[in-house]
RNA sequence: GGAGGGGUCGCAUAGUGGCCGAGUGCGGGCGCCUGCUAAGCGCUUAUCCCGAGCUAAUCGGGAUCGAGGGUUCGAAUCCCUCCCCCUCCGCCA
């Protein structure tokens, strides 16, 4: 979140940000902050002198010998009391309210984040591989269903549309590719790995962005405080929620391999083909927590770490530079990562690497120091896939096909799999 | 799920209505002293918010004793609700 200082201070930032990212009521919300912001601070000075009083009066009461004197100071404060109780609750409600309001307010976009109106304007800023295809070439629900490691049908019979199962050498494809991910960046990449809950409190999904934003978009329980991970994003963002981490501590690198749950109501009859949009899907995610001014190298770095999945699975990629109207609601600057798949034809999004900044840090209250005894300041945070799997699983089942039907392993996965070098040759 | 115990300043503890934002010990920091990496002595030891100030040093005020409500002129202390931890029983991947 942004803090209300700022927001008062360098309001035309605010305004320009939320243009920008073609808000269109961004105005009126500022207008409203500021207003209520202004009305805060008077009744908070108000209070504040009031209960000054309080404390004055305590003092003198607590040490007031004479009782008749003492009753006297009592019935004194009476009247303060009465109007700190009538204050205290509109001073509470116009907290709440403007919380709330900051709490909707995105990210300021970092200078570097070219503007653009919509997706359309994003830019294709590095490319590996050309568009490619053969007339034989099948996408992978065809290869899937006939392959025996897909089995859509079953899917929907559990759990209705939008759910799948892997069966066989389709499961054991995906858990390699997960463990080969998961070995790359700790091994490689210098990764610290957590295993994490997948469900959490409410709180942890406003900590992270989710919520209120994207409250349409979350499964949660009924009766319990329970929320499904949209993404490890959520609980790895709060690994050090209200925490001042001590010098020397940063920067963090992790990365955690879970489950996700979307309702994806946004994309309702969208992508509805395939494996390529689920309700539950998997992805190993990379998370960095650093000094502020380390971040944009720590950016660069994240996208190489996600490139290198591509790279160590000769798959076909480019990179998006997303622009302003297309950004996240936490990020300040973000690239896509889209890997080719030659059987759907089409380019899909494998990562998305952001960095937030301190947007999250301050909505975790996550605080750093540079030297013992030193301020507390918010680190920078960033999140980056490394990689989703099932358009992973697309792109490898689509490229890696024969023209018989089969799909070879790709050599890197070959230590997962148990043996098996091609699907479909040797069933 | 049942019964009991407990959550106070980095750690350990003291504290049953005003002299407690909070004592003591340990740990950490600064300084003094000591003719040797010890002992001793003194000081210090959180975070956030509002205001003033050169968007400074700093100063004034407010808040925070698991969280939220309540009683009261006044709550770490009393009452209620919730959360978490520990012990035992039950159940269980």
């Amino acid at each position: 979140m942004l803090s209300l200082q700022f927001i008062r201070e360098h309001t035309d930032v605010v305004r320009k940000s939320l243009a920008d990212r073609q808000t269109a009521s961004g105005d009126a919300a500022i207008d409203e902050i500021l207003r209520l912001d202004e009305r805060r601070r008077a009744l908070l000075a108000e209070v504040e002198a009031l209960r000054a009083e309080q404390n004055a009066a305590g003092k003198q009461i607590g040490a007031a010998k004479d009782p008749v004197e003492r009753q006297r100071l009592i019935d004194a404060m009476k009247s303060v009391s009465t109007r700190v109780d009538d204050l205290t609750p509109i001073l509470g409600a116009i907290e709440g309210t403007l919380d709330g309001l900051v709490m909707e307010i995105p990210n300021i976009p970092d200078a570097a984040t070219p503007y653009g109106k919509s997706e359309d304007a994003n830019r294709v800023a590095k490319q590996h591989g050309e568009e490619y295809t053969d007339a034989w070439r099948k996408p992978h629900y065809v290869l899937g269903e006939a392959l025996d490691i897909i089995d859509f049908e079953r899917g929907v019979r559990l759990s209705g549309s939008r759910f799948y199962v892997l069966k066989g050498a389709g499961a054991r494809l995906q858990r390699a590719l997960i463990a080969f991910m998961l070995e790359l960046h700790i091994d490689k990449h210098g990764y610290r790995e957590m295993y994490l809950p997948a469900m959490v409190k409410e709180e942890t999904m406003w900590h992270s962005g989710q919520l209120p934003k994207f409250r349409d978009n979350l499964y949660h329980d009924a009766e319990e405080d329970f929320w499904f991970v949209p993404t490890a994003e959520v609980p790895l963002t709060n690994m050090h929620g209200g925490e001042i981490l001590e010098p020397g501590t940063l920067p963090l690198h992790y990365v955690a391999y879970t489950p996700c749950f979307r309702r994806e109501k946004m994309s309702a009859g969208r992508d509805v083909r395939g494996i390529k949009r689920g309700h539950q899907f998997d992805k190993v995610e990379m998370y960095k927590f650093c000094e502020p001014e380390r971040s944009a190298d720590e950016l660069e770095a994240m996208l190489e770490d996600a490139l290198n999945v591509c790279r160590a699975l000769d798959l076909r990629y480019r990179v998006i530079e997303i622009c302003t109207g297309d950004l996240g609601f936490n990020a300040a600057r973000t690239y896509d990562v889209e890997v080719w798949s030659s059987g759907l034809g089409e380019w899909l999004e494998v990562s998305s690497v952001s960095n937030c900044g301190e947007f999250q840090a301050r909505r975790a209250n996550i605080r750093f120091r540079r030297e013992p005894g030193g301020k507390p300041e918010f680190p920078h945070t960033l999140n980056g896939s490394g990689l989703a799997l099932p358009r992973t699983m697309i792109a490898v089942m689509e490229n890696y096909q024969r023209e018989d039907g089969s799909i070879d392993v790709p050599d890197v996965l070959l230590p997962f799999m148990g043996g098996i070098a091609r699907i479909g040759a040797d069933r």
